[in-house]
Formats: C-alpha cells, sequence, structure tokens
DNA sequence: AAGTTCCGCGCC
DNA sequence: AGGGCGCGGAACTT
C-alpha cells in the first residue's frame, strides 16, 4: 500500500504537493498539481489504492465528490491526532506529552504550521502535514494496542468519508409529503402568522384558562397564567403540565407539539434545507465527545417520527433502513465478556431475553433496568431493579460500575477501541480539594460528592455509548464497501441506524450486505464474541414504513 | 442590532 | 431525574 499525502500549500497559490510514500514511510516521489486538475490525478492514483493522508476530510473531499471523484480510503489527521491526543493506548507518545498545536484546534480552517522557517515559508507549511503523520505513526507503533488503534483511526477516517458522501447525495426527500403532514397536523401553510389549527388550539387554552392575551410562546407568560388559573406548577414543561386534569391541560400539551413542529421542522425549515429533493444535514464525526456523531445545522439527528413520512425513495428505488437492536446492552455483553447477558442477546429481543433469563418479570422492566445500569439510575424504579440485574449479569454490571467509580475519582476510562474521556475540568478538580482539606464544611464535601456522582455518570456512559459509536463506525465502513460496486448508496446514519436508498432491484441484495456488516462489525471489534448484533431491516418506500 | 443564556423538547 | 446531543424562541446582556 502507498499513503498519498496532500499537503496543503500556500493558500493563495494554484497548486498542492502530492507527496507518495511507501509503508515503511519512505518517500518514492513529489510532485506539484494544479488545483484544477487535482480531481483528475486523483482519480488516476485510486487505481493503486493508495491511503490518502490529509488534513481534514470535510475541507479536502467534498471538492472531488463534486468532481465525481470518490476517495476509497484515507488518514483524517485532525480526527485521528484528536483521539491520539488523550488515548490511554498512545499515553506516552509525542503526541499526547507535547504541548497543544494547531492539530488539536477546531475543525474550521486548516492548521496553520507551529512555526515558520524564515528562509522557506512554502516548505515548513508542507512539513508540518509530514511531521503530524510521523508522530501518529509513532504513536500507533509505540502503542500497548496497535490493533485497537490502528482500526478506531480507520473506521474514523472512513467515517469522515462517509459523512462528505452523504452530504453530498443526500437524503431523498419530497416536498410534496412533508407539506401535506404539515397541512394535516397544523393546517394549510399561512401567508403570515399562526397556522389555523395551532391558532385553534391557542384559543382553547387562553379561553380555558380565562386570560384571553396569554401569550403561549413564552414562557414566562405560560407560567404567570397557569399559576394566576390555579396550576401550582414549577415550570411550563410537558412533563409536569401533563400531571394536572384541568381543562386547559390537553389543548395545552396538543399546542405545545405542533407549536414545537412548526418550529423545528416547519416550512422554514423545508425552505431551508430542502433543494432539488435533498436534505443535505452537515455532519460532524468525533463531533461528540464519546465518538458519536453531531451535525450542524439542519437538526438531521433529531428528526421527529412525525415528519419521516417525507422521507421517500426516488420511483423505481426503494429506502433500506436498519437499526441494531438495543446496541448498548449488547455492547457492554461484549466489552465486559458477560456470558449470561450475551445468552440474553441470542433472542432477537435482547430485553425479552432477559425476561426468559428470569431476571426480571416483564420487558418494561428489562429496558428501564438495563438503561438504568448504563446510565446510571440512582434512584426510582430503575434503581429497585438494579440488584437483580447485578446478579444475573456481574461482569457487565461491574464493567459500568468500575467505570463509574473511576470517573468518581478524577481518572478517565476508555472505549473499547481507545477513545478515552477528557479528564475533569479544574472547577471539578478544586471541589475535590476543597472536600478533603483541613476544615472542610459539609457543604464542601456534599457538593464534592455531588460532582462526582454527575462526572461518574459521564464515565460509565463514556464506556458504552462510545464503544457502541465505535461498532456503528466499523458497521458502517463495512457496509460501504459491500456497496462499492453497487448503485445503491448510503444516505442517512443515525447513531445506531442506517438508511441506504437502492434501486428496487437491488434492494433485497443490499438488506443481506447490511445484515453481513452488522456480522462484521461485530468480529473486527470483539473477534470471536458469542454476542449477537440483531438487526431491524426494513424495505420501505418511505421512512416512516420502518419499524 | 447582535451576541449570549436559558428553557423546553426533538432524537439516540 | 438518568448519559449524549442540536435547535428555536424568549429573555437578557452589551
Amino acid at each position: 500500500m502507498t499513503l498519498l499525502l496532500l499537503l496543503d500549500d500556500d493558500a493563495r497559490a494554484d497548486h498542492v504537493v502530492l507527496q507518495e510514500l511507501t509503508d515503511e514511510g519512505d518517500r518514492v516521489r513529489t510532485e506539484k498539481v494544479l488545483v484544477a486538475h487535482l480531481p483528475e490525478k486523483v482519480r488516476e492514483r485510486e487505481a493503486d489504492k493508495p491511503r490518502w493522508v490529509w488534513d481534514d476530510t470535510s475541507r479536502r473531499y467534498p471538492p472531488l465528490l463534486a468532481a465525481g471523484v470518490r476517495v476509497d480510503r484515507c488518514h483524517d489527521l485532525r480526527l485521528c491526532h484528536a483521539i491520539l491526543r488523550r488515548s490511554i493506548y498512545a499515553r506516552g507518545s509525542a503526541i499526547a506529552t507535547g504541548p497543544p498545536t494547531p492539530w488539536d484546534g477546531p475543525r474550521p480552517g486548516a492548521p496553520e504550521p507551529v512555526e515558520v522557517s524564515l528562509f522557506d515559508e512554502d516548505r515548513a507549511e508542507t512539513l508540518d502535514v509530514v511531521d503530524e503523520l510521523q508522530r501518529q505513526l509513532d504513536a500507533m507503533r509505540e502503542s500497548d494496542e496497535p490493533g485497537k488503534l490502528r482500526l478506531l483511526l480507520a473506521a474514523e477516517s472512513t467515517g469522515a468519508l462517509i459523512a462528505a458522501e452523504m452530504n453530498h447525495v443526500g437524503v431523498p426527500w419530497s416536498v410534496e409529503a412533508h407539506d401535506r403532514i404539515l397541512t394535516g397536523m397544523l393546517g394549510p401553510r399561512p401567508r403570515s402568522g399562526r397556522p389555523a389549527k395551532l391558532e385553534a388550539l391557542a384559543d382553547e387554552v387562553r379561553e380555558a384558562l380565562a386570560q384571553p392575551n396569554l401569550n403561549l410562546d413564552s414562557q414566562q407568560d405560560l407560567l404567570r397564567g397557569l399559576r394566576a388559573a390555579g396550576y401550582d406548577v414549577e415550570s411550563t414543561s410537558r412533563w409536569e403540565i401533563k400531571e394536572i386534569d384541568l381543562p386547559a391541560t390537553e389543548p395545552l400539551l396538543a399546542y405545545k407539539k405542533l407549536a414545537r413542529l412548526l418550529s423545528a421542522n416547519g416550512w422554514t425549515w423545508m425552505d431551508t434545507w430542502i433543494h432539488d429533493g435533498r436534505f443535505r444535514p452537515d455532519y460532524v464525526p468525533g463531533g461528540v465527545v464519546t465518538g458519536r456523531w453531531a451535525t450542524s445545522g439542519g437538526g438531521a439527528l433529531q428528526l421527529p417520527a412525525s415528519i419521516r413520512g417525507a422521507v421517500r425513495a426516488d420511483e423505481g428505488w426503494k429506502l433500506v433502513v436498519a437499526d441494531a437492536a438495543q446496541l448498548e446492552p449488547r455492547v457492554l455483553a461484549a466489552m465486559s465478556g458477560d456470558a449470561a447477558m450475551a445468552a440474553a442477546g441470542r433472542h432477537a429481543d435482547l430485553y425479552q431475553g432477559v425476561v426468559d433469563a428470569g431476571i426480571v418479570e416483564n420487558r418494561a422492566q428489562a429496558k428501564v433496568a438495563m438503561l438504568g445500569a448504563i446510565y446510571g439510575a440512582t434512584t426510582g424504579p430503575s434503581a429497585v431493579l438494579m440488584p437483580r440485574l447485578t446478579q444475573g449479569f456481574p461482569r457487565a454490571v461491574a464493567l459500568v460500575e468500575a467505570a463509574a467509580r473511576a470517573g468518581e475519582r478524577g481518572d478517565v476510562v476508555a472505549t473499547w477501541l481507545g477513545r478515552t474521556s477528557p479528564a475533569p475540568d479544574a472547577a471539578w478538580q478544586d471541589a475535590l480539594a476543597a472536600a478533603s482539606a483541613e476544615g472542610a464544611g459539609a457543604d464542601d464535601v456534599r457538593a464534592a460528592r455531588r460532582r462526582g456522582r454527575d462526572w461518574g455518570r459521564f464515565t460509565r456512559n463514556f464506556v458504552v455509548q462510545g464503544t457502541a459509536a465505535e461498532w456503528a463506525l466499523c458497521w458502517m465502513a463495512s457496509l460501504r464497501r459491500r456497496l462499492r460496486d453497487r448503485e445503491a448508496h448510503l444516505v442517512f446514519f443515525l447513531h445506531d441506524e442506517v438508511m441506504v436508498h437502492s434501486p428496487a432491484s437491488e434492494a433485497d441484495g443490499v438488506a443481506e450486505a447490511v445484515r453481513e456488516s452488522a456480522l462484521e462489525a461485530g468480529h473486527l471489534l470483539f473477534g470471536d464474541t458469542a454476542v449477537d448484533f440483531a438487526l431491524n431491516v426494513a424495505v420501505v418506500d418511505s421512512y416512516d414504513e420502518a419499524k
């Protein structure tokens, strides 16, 4: 395999530098390429199946995609740097121990060189990419777990390629269907002001509260209004209003629901985000501390169920929608090697498997207990079930408990592949110190305990959520490879769920590829694991038909 | 007028 | 009441 480095030249220049290295890092050759010729050059070199090494996929790849060029593999220095800088598996490396560099900066804008030579600016800039790659290769070579790190960095980089490709191709979106949904729920699109059904509900609420001028969109007004009408509430949130059974309750809850739909995914959103029948969210790989993706703009990861009917396959095409069933519990079973929990996961519905194992009485209990273990519930129905979960799945519970204890002490924790949690900030450390200092007050001690428990819940969840994100990245990378020679393509990703837009004739084959990819992801991460990673797969015309 | 913070709620 | 997010709107700050 060869590594092809794309070196940033002077931003004002009309060319970039391509440097070809062997696997061992030996330089084969260097050439300057005019920016205008770059897509053609990349297309040519793809025949050798190189790994492209560049600073930032979100910056380099979109222009190539726009020119119709696809890249098979890359190494995203910025994303990989962020992982290596913190990873417990790269602890002694220069990247982890050195002072902050521009590679630690935020996404927009390429990293600037640390120190520019007085004599040869151009050379200094190009060298930084080479040096950074060298540092990253060193960190991996010196690692206790080079295999895991290598897999993590490859998965992260491939994720960045996929994110750019999904943005490029877009989610097929029917504005007609979207408008039908909105009109059905809210009334026809008004030229100005509130849609009819929303206005009618507002009137109903104001009448029930006997306050004709109440502004329902103002939290303060609404809270005052509710109290004036005899509602004993602390806030205007749904869960609190739901508890009170008065005439205004029902229309108010309905109003809040519809007002939310209108502001978050109404006609304005549609005009802003849907173009030429496609929704193109801006994914941010690695945007969440745990390794999950984030998005910026459009709220793609919060598409409400109520408008998913607007996601529609093109004529003659299908959507293959798949989600991993109870992914986090399954990941926990695999990480901890908990045979009993793996056995429960042999059931397509893991929660039912927990019931069948006699640990709890019903599925609802199984779910709440499991999520409580992963999120760190300390009170309520979930906490009550914890002893039974501990008895049934001792190794799984021990793993999350250990992660929680580590966080409470201020230690870091790591995912299966080595993505590592941030250390708690200075204020956290100060609180801990204040509580253990001579003459610490009861308040200090209480505050420190509370901070400790809060951080413990974060680290507890980090190891599971982060490892689930790793599984999902591997799943998607494997699927991308299987789709390489098909017309079908990935269009959407949502933590534990993927969507492929596929010609109808290929859809069954794609569904099979999705299943094979899940198997492969399990083996990539956990080797010969006893855990099944069950999927729900649906071949549908519109997103709301899935599940 | 523009930027920031908080609330409430959508998703996993 | 138990983890991770993004976003719109209101309220507040500058």
